[in-house]
DNA sequence: CTTGACCTTCACATAGATGTGAAGGTTTCA
DNA sequence: TGAAACCTTCACATCTATGTGAAGGTCAAG
């Protein structure tokens, strides 16, 4: 599909969906005439780079975590087992410590929200 | 207590505690000489105002979210019924429903990043 | 009373993600 | 063939949160 397709169907501008693939998130072919052709599963992929740039994380660490999200996904999950460097292991190692305390936090204030939602009055 | 203590026992430069005061995050008081005075409870307020940015939530919606967190921690519970304006519980509403996405999508990568590497060898 | 460690305000710089638009090539359709 | 709707690269602007430093007031210890 074409930038434009993946564009509409994702809710993500053109100039975004470029910027990814310059910070290496995205990898699109090329046809002929130099148009980017998208794979179907990109889709997914897209949403899921925008739901962890909402969530504050940086396109570095994105770039490290995508490889987790997409292998387990994959086709009759024939997950090849990975093989990652010590660097990686550690950044992601230490983005999972992250990752659960922000759950945590969000958890906690999104709790405090409901709770201050349900006996307010207006 | 003043913003050199606070700064050290939040980990959080003065700067930024001047910045979130003219975001209207923290509003301390000021002693004689011009000095910003703290309370005790400042120190929870600036580590949940941490947690909040670095969770990609921007200031103007932490602003709103604050007052729900501070207040059902309030000392004896004494939990006066709050009394907002449409507007505010709109956004509060659509900021809890936010923050449930922002959760399940952290816990599904946290849990996708935990998979893979149970599965990496290094 | 002076030095050093605080504090103040103000201003300008930076980084990452995003907006905007120019200048031009490709494809589709009337 | 020509207009409309795509696509390309490139460049510059913007916003938010943050870094950095100047110029100067306050205070405690020697």
């Amino acid at each position: 599909m074409k930038i434009g397709e993946l564009s509409a169907r994702t809710g993500v501008v053109a100039r975004l969906l470029r910027y990814y693939e310059e910070q290496e998130l995205l990898f699109p072919e090329r046809t002929a005439n130099g148009y980017r052709a998208y794979a179907e599963s990109d889709v997914e992929r897209v949403r899921n780079i925008r739901e962890l740039l909402d969530s504050g994380i940086p396109t570095w660490i994105i770039r490290r975590i995508l490889p987790c999200v997409m292998n387990c996904g994959s086709p009759s999950d024939a997950s090849v087992v990975p093989s990652i460097d010590a660097e990686t292991a550690r950044v992601l190692n230490q983005e999972r410590e992250r990752l659960t305390c922000k759950v945590e936090c969000l958890t906690r204030n999104r709790d405090a929200i409901a709770l201050y939602l349900s006996k307010a009055q207006w």
